[in-house]
DNA sequence: CTACCGGATTTTTTT
DNA sequence: AATCCGGTAG
């Protein structure tokens, strides 16, 4: 049986010893011998794969084999130094965790191994050790949505207006604490500011919440098994017993919490196996320490540390202008980065109109491209954030190519899954508030806000959950009709809890009926009945699940529905071309890749009025996007960029001048004719070419005029135009309707 | 209690 | 642009 990704194969209990049976009935070992598994290694790779006792730090440049020497040491360890079950492998993402259980199955020696990312360790360990965790093990996991409705509610315990506070920030601190391994009395201690102080009440209240509730959060998940492994011998000996060969991909992004729990599970063998590229480190904002891999030989004096520096993916063009970007970094461990590939074409620099000129470049281009035979999964599109999909999704549509994309709209995040999930999560854990408001009155059933605000008010004096409110309303007074639609509603879930230990497809079929979500989605039934659709795609979800793991319980089904990250769920078929983030493209290569919204403010990302990000790991970001080419590298940008319903004058990114020069090739698309190739941009708008004093502009009724006057100011800027016959008149340059107009298309 | 309308508000990145 | 929130009419 494959290595699982998720969850431990049922049939194979992770915690007993040896897993099954006598070891020798165990699936055969490799039919491949050991020493196919060495073969054609480089002699560094060979060096990593086969230095099997101890701290090994393998220090990999981009495109250099990691993942094949990842896969080929777990491969090597479970087929000659030990049994497959003491080998665990841990990732960041399902979908890297996926592909290396996949590789390693394909070496023939997966049966048995743990291959899994950080989240899925940690929430096995928890439910196996609940006890010792001080948890109860029928917990949920909440999601960020739900998380963010806690936050706001415990803002509110607090009497703290979210005007002057916003959720979002509160809780970007709350989490970027707990990674930081820092509980809500620490982080109190250590706040200075007024803010932070006004963060520490809201955490504390936000835990108190969680506890309520019986709930956890991703960070707690990290937290808790770390605050575990430090407090309770016996459970870490026993893991390490359990898992004696550890090893990690994307060291550079392990957080405090990650760290510690490495350590800990590895503190008596120390065979700790960590690979990672501090050039590739993009998750600082959630956490993530890149000190962590650079000290890494401080921690661990007897390290045998190797090198990977030959390039096996990329032209040396492109090499070379990833190369020249990332030695802009100063924060920066010097490393040489080479191939023996051919130099390839220059890199194309694209400058569009707009973003949707933008998307239809890409599109006809790819669409050629593919009419000339080239398939389309050779090509992929990275863009800085999600809300620049929307564009390309139409454009490739309209083109006719075929498209995949990682997180259209987050499948788990639809409503209509959202609410079916959240019944089951009631019936596994009935103490599930967030849940449980959510579906009390889905679909509407006559329980308004001031029955449920009641019944709260009535479950907080009486200190019980709301669920026991719902149950034995006696003491709470409600009017006849309302009365009656909670009592009902009571006794939908006194039935649903029956099933709560059905099988997850079972368990979910008659949820949808009983709840009458199913006869509520059957209703609206006008044209393409997405939510059914989706409801339906569930269903498959669910009883694809359960084939693969025939005891999987319904808790097992929800945990690893709610660990599985937006970039895990891809739309679309196979064989297509892939849009994502940058943030999702790591690890991947394609053979054409197009990095879109090149620009000032979106590629090093800054928002106004907030401290801004850090520009290095921004500089990585972009180096992880043009690493993951092999042949062909197209970079685009726009004038102006349509962005929350308005257009905003667009300038080229700073990176872009950090790229070797004779390594571009620049490309600009005018919509009338001879054209300047776009200007560089520098800070002030007066650099800008579309928007600087003297330019001009079309106006809807008032025809082309010149811009006379320009203001930047935090949220918007305002031109003075100045029209022949109409006089100066003011825009706010987001809102209206000016058109740039270039001077050789008026007379 | 529900349905609807209009105003306000959107943190980028992910487990 | 898209979603969410609050207020109001039915």
């Amino acid at each position: 049986m494959l290595a699982d990704p998720d969850g431990f194969p049922p049939s194979d209990d992770p915690f007993e010893f040896p897993p099954r049976g006598d070891p020798l009935e165990f699936p055969p070992r490799s039919s491949r011998g050991p020493s196919t598994l060495l073969a054609d290694l480089t002699k560094p790779q060979l060096d990593a794969v086969t230095t099997t006792e101890g701290p090994v730090l393998v220090l990999a440049g981009a495109g250099s084999g990691k993942t094949r020497v990842i896969t080929r040491r777990a491969a090597h360890l479970a087929a000659t130094v030990t049994q497959p079950w003491h080998v665990l492998a841990i990732t960041f993402t399902n979908k890297a965790a996926e592909e290396m259980a996949q590789r390693i199955d394909g070496l023939g020696v997966g049966a048995g191994m743990t291959v899994c990312t950080y989240h899925s360790l940690c929430v096995r360990i928890l439910r196996r050790h609940h006890a010792a965790a001080g948890l109860d093990p029928r917990f949920t996991i909440m999601d960020q949505s739900d998380r963010r409705k806690l936050v706001k509610e415990a803002m509110d315990r607090c009497e703290l207006s979210t005007a002057n506070f916003s959720p979002a920030s509160i809780d970007a601190a709350i989490s970027l604490a707990k990674n930081m391994m820092q509980n809500a009395e620490a982080f109190a201690e250590q706040a200075d500011r007024f803010d932070n102080k006004a963060a520490a009440r809201v955490y504390a209240a936000y835990e108190q919440l969680l506890a309520e509730q019986n709930a956890l959060d991703f960070d707690d998940l990290l937290m808790r098994t770390a605050i575990l492994l430090d407090g309770n011998a016996e459970v870490r000996a026993q893991l390490s017993d359990r898992y004696r060969y550890v090893l990690i991909d994307e060291y550079q992004d392990t957080n405090v919490a990650q760290y510690r729990i490495a350590r800990l599970l590895t503190e008596s063998h120390r065979n700790l196996f960590v690979t990672g590229d501090p050039d590739q480190s993009i998750y600082g904002w959630r956490g993530a320490d890149i000190g962590n891999i650079l000290s890494f030989e401080k921690d661990y004096p007897d390290a045998k540390v190797v090198r990977l520096e030959q390039n096996y993916r990329s032209t040396k063009r492109i090499l070379s202008a990833a190369d020249a970007l990332v030695s802009a970094n100063v924060l920066r461990k010097e490393k040489s980065l080479w191939t023996e590939n051919d130099a390839g074409d220059p890199v194309r620099v694209v400058a569009c109109e707009d973003n949707r000129d933008e998307a239809e470049t890409v599109a006809r281009e790819i669409a050629e491209r593919i009419a000339a035979g080239r398939s389309p999964s050779d090509f992929a599109v990275f863009y800085r954030i999600n809300a620049l999909s929307r564009s390309f999704e139409e454009a490739m549509m309209n083109a006719g190519v075929p498209y995949r994309i990682a997180r259209g709209l987050a499948f788990y995040d639809r409503k209509e899954i959202k609410d079916v999930l959240a019944y089951l999560r009631v019936m596994v854990n009935p103490r599930d508030m967030v849940s449980l408001e959510r579906i009390i009155n889905t679909p509407t059933r006559g329980i308004g806000d001031t029955t449920i605000e009641k019944l709260k008010a009535h479950a907080a004096h009486n200190g019980r959950t709301l669920f026991d409110a719902v149950r034995d309303r006696g003491g709470v007074r409600l009017p006849k009709r309302s009365a009656e639609a909670v009592d009902a509603f009571a006794e939908l879930m006194e039935g649903l809890s029956r099933h709560a230990d059905s099988r997850p497809r079972t368990a979910l079929e008659t949820t949808l009926s009983l709840s009458g979500l199913n006869a509520s989605l059957l209703q609206q039934a006008d044209g393409t009945n997405e939510p059914l659709e989706n409801v339906n795609e569930l269903l498959n979800a669910a009883a694809e699940y359960q084939r693969d793991h025939p005891e999987a319980t319904l808790l097992d089904w929800l945990s690893h529905t709610s660990l599985l990250g937006d970039s895990d769920v891809v739309d679309g078929p196979a064989g297509a071309v892939m849009l994502m983030t940058l943030h999702a493209a790591k690890g991947l290569e394609f053979p054409s890749v197009y990095i879109v919204g090149v620009e000032k403010g979106l590629l090093p990302f800054e928002r106004m009025g907030e401290h801004p990000v850090d520009v290095e790991e921004e500089r990585r970001l972009f180096f992880v996007g043009i690493t993951r080419t092999m042949r062909e590298l197209t970079l685009t940008l726009t004038r102006r960029r349509m962005r929350q319903g308005a257009f905003l004058p667009a300038m080229r990114s700073p990176f872009l001048d950090e790229l070797p020069g004779d390594e571009l090739e620049w490309t600009d698309r005018g919509s009338g004719g001879a054209r300047r190739p776009y200007a560089p941009v520098g800070e002030t708008p007066d650099d800008f070419d579309c928007w600087g004093v003297g330019s001009l502009v079309r106006h809807p009724d008032f025809g082309v005029g010149q811009i006379v006057g320009l203001r930047r100011g935090a949220r918007q800027s305002t031109v003075e135009v100045e029209f022949p016959d109409r006089g100066v008149r003011s825009y706010v340059v987001e809102f209206s309707d000016l058109e740039r107009v270039d001077f050789d298309e008026v007379d």
